[in-house]
DNA sequence: ACTTGACCTTGCCATCATGGTAAGGTTCAG
DNA sequence: CTGAACCTTACCATGATGGCAAGGTCAAGT
């Protein structure tokens, strides 16, 4: 009996609900660990469990794995994928307050761009200037050692 | 005597040299925190002390420090940074050595930039798309729950 | 001499998203 | 009945940094 409840508990719509942990993480590209994870975030609403202790996914679930998985790819942080999953949720959220949140990351990620970019320029000048051979003097260990760095920041 | 010693323990020349971390931390802009987690780490040689524990910075030890801060202002991993710092003290180095790590870590901070940009790029689409007032009609939602976005990486 | 405030010491915890590992239970196929 | 392949929980690690706590030390003011 136990054999059996484990088979088949999608006890309404005869599609392929029921998925465990493994295969909604196949079908979200998320790994299992990660959606254990969120769970323990609070971003997937309902645990349902079988009788065994494991987890059960439902399309829907899945569904909301794939936005988690878009949001991080698009580098949006867990809180900010927290606020997005429940605005997309409510039906009553004004596109606003999401292209608040996107306009914030889309700012920060710019900030941190050109702080990379500002790394890689000095850094391909110091590169450019040094010869690279066996000799021991080197621009960039000059530039490194040097003291008159503007203490700004 | 033990005040004697606190105060003046610079056997040497009469110039200003034993600083106390507080000091060496205004003077590298390394917090006195990471001064000792970058002695944890082995970047920092000797580890001079006075009787009473406290430690005790010379100028090459500042000039240590403001290594490293240069170099991390400049993005490099402490791992890279340890390199850096050996190749700094050893006279028998090649720029060649140096450049590596240089272009190594630019290539990295390239391939993020990039990274950084396309994600950048997709979200400026979508904050342009989405009008941004009390509906909640949201082309950013709707992108983030699309199921079609091609499982690369 | 005693207090006070500013410093120093060590050590532990938290961040953020993710991976790894360990120890144990379940299921399914041979 | 056994073994592979799954599931469960719980803990540790990453990397660079900050914070906090509890205690020792020092210098200056009362």
């Amino acid at each position: 009996m136990a054999a059996a409840e484990s088979a088949l508990v999608a006890d309404t719509s005869g599609a392929a609900e029921a998925l465990t942990i493994g295969e909604a993480a196949k079908r979200s590209g998320v790994s299992a660990k990660m959606i254990r994870h969120y769970e323990s975030l609070g971003l997937l609403p309902a645990v349902a469990r079988r009788l065994n202790g494991y987890r059960q996914y439902c399309e829907r679930d899945i569904h909301t794995l794939q936005f988690i998985k878009r949001s991080r790819d698009l580098g949006f942080s867990m809180s900010e994928i927290a606020e997005l999953v429940s605005l997309w949720r409510n039906r009553r959220r004004t596109s606003a307050s999401v292209k608040r949140i996107a306009q914030a990351h889309a700012d920060g990620l710019s900030k941190r761009i050109e702080a990379m970019q500002e790394m890689r320029n000095t850094l391909a000048h110091l590169i450019h200037c040094c010869h690279g051979d066996q000799r021991p003097d080197c621009p960039i260990l000059e530039d490194l050692a040097s003291p008159t760095h503007a203490n700004d920041k």
